[in-house]
DNA sequence: TTGCGGGATTGAAAGGTTTCAATTCGATGG
DNA sequence: CCATCGAATTGAAACCTTTCAATCCCGCAA
């Protein structure tokens, strides 16, 4: 065993191999192979100094050439539509608790909300072969997101619905929350209620909007006033609570509905900063509960979306779809559930 | 050439690679390989058999044997200490704003505070060969760090700095900031100041109350109060106002430094909820301005860290390292900046 | 002594791409 | 019509690991 004086790590050009491991430790090839895959098929005597050569050289496994070689990578992904919003962070969170388990590595990629982004990111992780990739697309529909799929590599969409039935997905019933919403509204005496959100381009704000008018549909109630945002963040909470607040007092909506917890921060802030107060002169329902929801001035009422769970099912799902050949495609539909706090209980 | 009947992606059995395609468009594997990375050098009549023959074939390129091959990969990752924070969200944008327009991608792993899923991830990164590793460590001077970088993969420190000479790292100066911060409020005429945070073992909050000491003593003002939490979350912070307003009032602080803007979060809703106002009775200042410091029912004051700045740098300086050969490792360190909002102005 | 069983070890082949030296082909100039 | 040149194309080697059939070795039973 030749030993070099260096630090018995650095390797001035190239990084360590198998082929240097085993000349090092004097086996073969096979051997060291052995030794990574298999340790119970060597002797122990070889395998401890098969172990030390590679720690003396530094050796480190390559996986592109190991995965070559056999089959796939044991990687997943998560392309999210806005790593800023803590909903997809907890999503992601019940990803990588599932994934974990399976001892795979999760790769989150962040779209941004931007379409090329988000088809740069899937070819990339098709390229790379990864085991599985979970994606909350900006269009659930967009024909790519099936074509990567039809390509080999199992794809799940979460926090959508999809009509393809090539595809998996995972979604909360947006209609249903957005029933719950009203419903404890109208249980609380109003009548008057707002919906405060957009653009109706986004799935999910026109779902919980159709579920609203449900409710009040079926509880006989006057339609909802609708004020449109062009976004779903607090700044377009704000404006919103602006022109909320100019309306005549007399049909002033006593109740409002926001398409998710951002927007009703912001329409918190407004209302409290005009020296209003919340519930009394205005009650506020959220929706996704997140952490900052719970944590505001005045505590916000908000349909909880079971975000963990989101995620883990989907990572089950592409797991499934990942390793089993008989996989059936299937469309989760979870339920959210409607979390009472200060700002519609006073 | 001879056309498939089927939708022409579907390939039964094995996915599609360069020798299918050199032999479905009658050309030479090399053909095909220059269509990919040189196409200059095709004949354009040429190019295009080959290109439909891919579009036909649903090829795609696999990016194992690709870097096998030809060295490395063009992917940059980033490790951070908790995704759920939107402080280390802000950072990853800036990370991959240069990553993208050096036609890298980005992908983000969390390690969520745990040191074995650090070690899990950095471990598998390097197996897969990125191009370069920023990482948010637990602990800066861990060895496991170092010597991913001596193994041959750029690693760079984000937010934290190092004693170790032979590691990139890019940082925001905390003592400083918490000296801002001081200034700021012994300026605003408070005298009396608490620091609400913790704990100690965390580098940010230590420096950050070194650097409150060192303003406090420049002006011959008393020692600050410090009310020591368990953790920097909202919770913690709730308490620490408990604790903060049951001192005698006489003896009470007038003015509130907090590790971060989740405390100061915290102990504003339980200052308000106590029915004390905001800064009247307890100013507040923050700590990373994130987005919701802004957008709090009293706008907090809080230092801000050039957090999109962090993660661009840092960027540039793994980018360098990777393909510099004469890369010299550098300790950046950037300035932080008081943002003075509602929370100490009135 | 021979034959045999079985655990340990070996070495070549395979996997899909890129690279590069070598070859082909057509055109240009003499 | 030949020589030459450059652009286009080719095909084999290399990248590093895993796999698997083949070989080796040793003790043990016959």
């Amino acid at each position: 065993m030749l030993k070099r004086s260096s630090t018995s790590i650095e390797n001035g050009d190239r990084m360590a191999g198998v082929k240097d491991v085993a000349a090092y430790a004097g086996v073969s090839l096979g051997t060291v192979s052995n030794v990574l895959n298999r340790p119970e098929r060597v002797s122990p005597a070889t395998r401890r100094k098969v172990e030390q050569a590679m720690a003396e050289l530094g050796f480190v496994r390559n996986e592109a050439a190991r995965h070559l070689r056999s089959g796939r990578s044991r990687t997943l992904a998560y392309v999210m539509l806005d790593a800023a919003n803590p909903f997809f962070t907890d999503v992601a969170a019940g990803i990588e608790e599932t994934a974990e388990s399976g001892h795979f590595s999760l790769y989150m990629c962040n779209s941004g909300q931007r379409a090329d982004r988000e088809a740069g990111y899937l070819a990339h992780l098709v390229e790379q072969r990864v085991q599985g990739i979970l994606v909350t697309p900006i269009d659930p529909e967009a024909p790519h997101l099936a074509s990567v799929a039809r390509r080999g590599t199992p794809v799940v969409i979460v926090d959508r619905t999809t009509r393809d039935e090539s595809l998996c997905s995972v979604a909360v019933d947006d209609v249903l929350g957005g029933s719950l919403a009203v419903e404890h509204l109208l249980d609380r005496g109003h009548q008057r209620i707002a919906f405060v959100g957009g653009p109706e381009s986004i799935g999910q704000v026109r779902d919980r909007l159709v579920g609203a008018r449900q409710g009040l549909a079926a509880a006989g109630a006057p339609d909802i006033t609708v004020i449109e945002t062009l976004a779903t963040t607090v700044r377009e909470g704000r404006q919103a609570g602006e022109r909320l607040l100019g309306l005549a007092r007399a049909k002033r909506p006593t109740a409002a509905f926001c398409a998710n917890d951002l927007l009703a921060l912001g329409l918190l802030q407004q209302v409290v900063a005009s020296g209003l107060r919340v519930p009394d002169d205005l009650a506020i329902v959220g929706y996704d509960d997140i952490y900052f929801a719970g944590a505001a001035a005045v505590p916000l009422t908000s349909v909880r979306q079971p975000r963990h769970e989101l995620g883990r099912r989907a990572a089950e799902l592409v797991l499934d779809e990942a390793d089993n050949a008989d996989h059936v495609h299937q469309q989760v539909v979870l339920l959210p559930e409607l979390v009472a706090r200060t700002s519609t209980l006073g």
